[in-house]
This record gives C-alpha cells, sequence and structure tokens, in this order.
RNA sequence: GCCGAUGUAGUUCAGUGGUAGAACAUUCCCUUGGUAAGGGAAAGGUCGAGGGUUCGAUUCUCUCCAUCGGCUCCA
C-alpha cells in the first residue's frame, strides 16, 4: 500500500509526462507532492497555456496512468545526469548544486526526471478516478521574484473517488464560512474601492464585535501589568530615517505627505517652500521608544510594558490584499516590553502565557495554531542587526521558554526579523491559509538607533531589551479569522446581536417591548415587521443571533418569552429570570 | 508587482451584435400569524471604466481598474 505522499509525487512526474507529451519544448521546474495534492512548475517558453487547457492535461496523464508503466530508479554521476537533463537548463542548476553520489533519475517510459524518490512502483498503483488538476498559477523559480516565473499547475489527489469527492465537498462547505462572504451576509464590515483598497469600513456590527473584544483585551492587558499608552497616526520623517524604516521599510510605506504648504496650494502646484514631510506609521516601535526616551530609567523601573491598540498603514502591493487578513490600514494589537537581561525569561513566559489565554478565551485550540521560532539565516549574518551575542542569548531564550511551556514549535532558519528572532502563531483560514497572528519578537534595531538606556544598579548606563508583541496581530485579521473559526455563530459574549425578542403579532409588541426593558443590559432587538412568525424566525437564525425569545398571547398572560436557541428546537416557555439562570447568560 | 480567472440591480445569478431579466433584499398595500420563506405592487442597472471595430457594442477587441486563486511579501 503506498503511502498518498508518494502516490501525490508520482502523479507530478505524470503531469510533467503529460505536458512533455502535449507540448513538447517545454522546461521542467520542480514538482512536489502538497497538502491535499501536488504541483508542477514548467517553462513554456513563447507558447501561454490557460485554465481551460486542464481538462486536456488531466485527460492525457489518465491515459499515460493506464499505461501500467513502471518507475525505474537510476543513479547518475554528475557529468552522467547532466548529459541526460542537456536541454533542461532548470535541473541543470539544480544538479549543479547536488553532491556527486546523492543525484538520482526517476524514469517512467520516456519521461525521465531528476529526483531523489520515493516513487511507487507502477502507474497502475493510482487510481485514476482519485485526483484531478484543478488550478494553475505563476511561480518564481526558486521562489525569487527576481527570477522568472514559470507556470505552475496545481492538482488534488487522494487515494481514490470517494475521498477526492469528500475533499471537494469538503472545500464548498469551507468556502461558505468565508469571512469576506459573512462579512456580508452579517453586515459586519465592507471595503470598496472608492474609500480605498484595503482600507475596512466597519459597519454597526462589526463595530460592536471589536468594541467587544477591544475591551476584553484592555481589561486583561490591565490585569497582566500592562500600562496602556496612545500615540499618533503620522510621524515626522527624521523620526523613520532614524528607526531605519525610511531605508528598510520604504516599499511598503505610503508616501510622505508633504507639510509645507495647504492643500490648495499643492493643487495650485505651488512652490514647496521649508517643507517637512510626515509618514504614515507602519508600526508604533518608534512612538513607544519616543516615550521610554523622554526621561531618563533606572534599573528600578524595569520591566516596562506598554500596551496600545494602535492603527498603522502600509502600502501593501495590490495582490497582495485579502478580505479582512491582509489590509492596508489595520490596527494592531500592540506591546513593547523593556526589560533587563535578568527580566527576560520571566516577560517571554508570561507573554506566551498571555497568548494562550487569548486562544482559549476565543475558542482556538491550542492544536490549530502553529507555531514557528524565526531564527537567523546562520550562513548570511550580516543582514541582521545586533551582535552575535545578543543573537545567541535571545535565541536561546526563545528556544527555551518555548519549549518549558511545552509549544510545539518548529524552527526556521532565515526566518528571523532584520532586527531580531521572533517567535509566531499562525491560524489557518478556511481555505487553509496560515496567518501570523499572535508574535513575541526581539528588537536590537531600535534600542540600538534610538540609544535606548538605563541606568544599572552600579551606576552605569545600560542598553536595555525591547521585546515586540501583539496578540491578535492585528483586531482584522484575528476578527477575519474569528468569523470563520465560529463560521459567523459567535458565542454569545461575542455576538453583536445577543437576543432577538419576536412578537407573534402586533398585539404582542408592547409586551415585547416590556420583555426588551427587562434585559436591556444585553444586545437586544425587537423584530416588528408585519411577517409571518417562520420568516422572522428564519431571519434571526440566518443572522445566527444566539437566542429568540418569541412572545405570543400566551407569553404575554404568562408574563414568560418562548425560547429558541440558535441552531437548536425550542427550549420550551420561561420566564426571563429563567432564562438568564438556565443559560447562565451574562 | 507577477501568472491565471472573474466583473450584469444591495446580494446570488440568467441573458443578447439591435441600449436588459429572475429570485432574495428594499419601499408601500393586504395579511396579525405560534418556531427556517403568506400574498400583491412599486422602485432599483450609463451591463467595472475608457478607447477601437461596427450603421449600431453590455455582447467582439485593446488598455486600465477592482475582485478571486496562486507566486513574492506580510500583522
Amino acid at each position: 500500500m503506498n503511502d498518498i505522499e508518494t502516490i501525490r509525487h508520482s502523479l507530478a512526474h505524470i503531469l510533467a509526462a503529460a505536458i512533455k507529451e502535449l507540448y513538447g519544448e517545454v522546461k521542467l521546474g520542480v514538482g512536489p507532492a502538497i497538502e491535499n495534492g501536488f504541483y508542477y512548475d514548467f517553462d513554456f517558453g513563447d507558447s501561454q497555456i490557460v485554465l481551460d487547457d486542464l481538462p486536456k492535461i488531466e485527460k492525457k496523464m489518465k491515459e499515460i496512468i493506464k499505461r501500467n508503466i513502471s518507475f525505474e530508479k537510476i543513479d547518475l554521476p554528475k557529468d552522467e545526469a547532466k548529459k541526460v537533463f542537456g536541454s533542461e537548463n532548470y535541473k541543470l542548476e539544480l544538479i549543479e548544486e547536488l553532491n556527486d553520489g546523492e543525484i538520482t533519475a526517476y524514469k517512467t517510459g520516456e519521461f525521465v526526471d531528476l529526483c531523489k524518490g520515493p516513487h511507487i512502483n507502477n502507474t497502475s498503483e493510482i487510481n485514476v478516478d482519485g485526483f484531478t488538476i484543478n488550478r494553475m498559477s505563476g511561480a518564481y523559480w526558486k521562489g525569487s521574484e527576481k527570477n522568472k516565473m514559470l507556470t505552475r499547475i496545481y492538482g488534488v489527489a487522494f487515494a481514490n473517488k470517494e475521498e477526492l469527492e469528500k475533499y471537494l465537498e469538503m472545500m464548498k462547505e469551507a468556502e461558505k464560512r468565508d469571512h469576506r462572504k459573512l462579512g456580508r451576509e452579517l453586515d459586519l464590515f465592507h471595503t470598496e474601492e472608492e474609500v480605498g483598497i484595503g482600507l475596512v469600513l466597519w459597519h454597526p456590527k462589526g463595530g460592536i464585535l471589536w468594541r467587544v473584544i477591544e475591551d476584553f483585551w484592555y481589561k486583561k492587558h490591565l490585569e497582566n501589568g500592562y500600562d496602556l499608552v496612545r500615540t499618533p497616526h503620522i510621524g515626522n520623517r527624521k523620526l523613520w530615517e532614524r528607526s531605519g524604516h525610511w531605508g528598510f521599510y520604504s516599499d511598503s510605506m505610503y508616501p510622505p505627505l508633504e507639510v509645507g504648504q495647504s492643500l490648495e496650494e499643492l493643487k495650485n502646484k505651488d512652490e514647496v517652500k521649508d517643507s517637512e514631510q510626515f509618514l504614515l506609521k507602519p508600526m508604533n516601535c518608534p512612538f513607544h521608544v519616543a516615550i521610554y526616551n523622554s526621561s531618563p530609567r533606572s534599573y528600578r523601573g524595569l520591566p516596562m510594558r506598554w500596551a496600545e491598540t494602535g492603527t498603522v498603514y502600509r502600502f501593501e502591493k495590490k495582490g497582495e490584499l485579502s478580505g479582512l487578513t491582509r489590509v492596508r490600514g489595520f490596527t494592531q494589537d500592540d506591546a513593547h516590553i523593556i526589560c533587563r537581561k535578568d527580566q527576560v525569561e520571566d516577560e517571554l513566559k508570561s507573554v506566551i502565557d498571555f497568548i494562550l489565554f487569548i486562544y482559549q478565551s476565543f475558542g482556538f485550540d491550542p492544536s490549530s495554531v502553529n507555531v514557528y521560532l524565526s531564527l537567523r539565516d546562520p550562513n548570511n549574518k550580516e543582514k541582521y542587526a545586533g551582535n552575535d551575542e545578543g543573537w545567541d542569548f535571545t535565541e536561546s531564550v526563545l528556544r527555551k521558554v518555548a519549549t518549558e511551556k511545552n509549544l510545539n514549535f518548529k524552527e526556521e532558519e532565515g526566518e528571523a526579523a532584520f532586527y531580531g528572532p521572533k517567535l509566531d502563531f499562525k491560524i489557518k483560514d478556511v481555505l487553509g491559509r496560515e496567518w501570523q497572528c499572535s508574535t513575541l519578537q526581539f528588537d536590537f534595531n531600535l534600542p540600538e538607533r534610538f540609544d535606548m538606556k538605563f541606568t544599572n544598579d552600579k551606576g552605569e548606563k545600560e542598553q536595555p531589551y525591547m521585546l515586540h508583541r501583539a496578540l491578535f496581530g492585528s483586531f482584522e485579521r484575528f476578527i477575519g479569522l474569528l468569523i470563520e473559526h465560529y463560521a459567523g455563530a459567535f458565542p454569545f459574549w461575542l455576538s453583536p446581536t445577543q437576543i432577538r425578542v419576536i412578537p407573534v403579532g402586533e398585539n404582542q409588541i408592547e409586551y415585547a417591548k416590556e420583555v426588551a426593558e427587562k434585559i436591556k443590559s444585553f444586545r437586544l432587538d425587537i423584530d416588528m415587521d408585519s411577517q409571518t412568525i417562520g420568516k422572522k424566525i428564519r431571519e434571526a437564525e440566518m443572522q445566527k443571533i444566539p437566542y429568540i425569545l418569541v412572545v405570543g398571547e400566551k407569553e404575554k398572560a404568562n408574563g414568560t418569552v418562548s425560547v429558541r436557541k440558535r441552531g437548536q428546537q425550542e427550549l420550551g416557555e420561561m420566564t426571563i429570570e429563567k432564562l438568564i439562570e438556565q443559560e447562565k447568560l451574562a
């Protein structure tokens, strides 16, 4: 029995073989198995391929599979390999990087591919109904935008037709909980071109959702020893020059506001005199550093934990924008912790605890959150700020606390920020894409550039350690993922509308108002439409409101309500007091 | 930014080389109802934007814009 991974990888070879048979002059890139399927990169040269070509390719693959040809492994010395792949420039590039002795290829009929395996023995082991070729896109050779863009063809593959169909069905279901779709259906937010792409407009229901989350956030930060700070949306160019953003981050920043003339003068194209430039902040850090540097600091005052829900603006490339998960204006739930070396470990631990607490509070199972320890690229040390000693210490202390906190993390070399190592927490969206949310980062850059100091217990000036951290990452992204996580059916405490009162007929409207008055501490409304009860129930269910209170003549006479809980049948008739007690509403 | 796809009413979608239709939503009227759609009427669209071809373009074509899926990048 073959591993599905192996089948997927073998299918990638068959895809390449099919392309070779269909298009001849194509150059091969690479073709690995991936989650749920496989892909292969091709350079089609001058000829083009479009989406409509995919069925033809799939058909050719099935034809090849039915030939029952075997996968033969071939060991090749380097020179031999270069001969075999004579005109395949991408393959030759890969061969150059391999050591002699490691080079193997697999032969499937006439098709030979550079590959270390493993593979299935024969194409007959593949179920022709278990896969489909469904997508294509561009992809840079070796993942670098400096290289040529190849055409990547994707397939999804499973052991058999049933599993494939189950997967496709699952993806269709997943699309129903897409936050962009639910955002519209539940009237939470929208974006539009006239306002600006990547800039989110939060509707009343989205606004209250945000507010509830934000209130929770403030409360928990105050409980956890943070102080709150508040900083502006724009800052003088000089600040961003000093922080290094002007130099290193300029392609992600909105261009400067010219503040030497009025808008009127600008429109008249008047000459600018004595101009100052201000930039929209892409990060809050330099402002927090400025607060720190505004007065001399003592070791006794550390750690300082300064939190701010700071709205930042980044000029993301158009093709990178996506719903709430990737936008141009977003609010980070930011905090900076400035501390002594001997405090670093405890601070890290408490941030990790805080992060885990947040996930628990919003119903995310820790196993659904992937953790990454992002380290320096050891072969490319010169591109990082700070010194070896600092990096060695911070990388090892991050690893230590992550281990002690039993985080199931993956180490990734070369993924650190230029200014320091970090621990990243990523959540998958409905389409399986990972989005970085919580992050815990060291910064060697700003303390140095802004010459941050404190006086230690020996009376000497010392540079503090600076940690950046965000729990949600950004409100936008986190709420987007939260919408998908709950499929829009938020728990009671988060629901924009918690309770809807539905009078059966117009004779109960007054009573419905009395009921509403009794529970006005909750977020509720009354559906007074002159519609059938069925219609109004349907509407409330589609809006995913947790509790529906139906009041008719009977309830009015008894001083009760008929309760319907979201997604369930009736809970029955009861008094308001009973409902609150039974359902533990607060 | 790059590769591919898509763009018709608020939403989901039909449709056509002779200037557009449905359902739901909206407004009004009738209905006052008992747990997922009661009935009727009205209103709503420079068919993404701008060029080109044509007697005539929403339809064909080009450019641009936006959205979606990837790539790169990222909270």
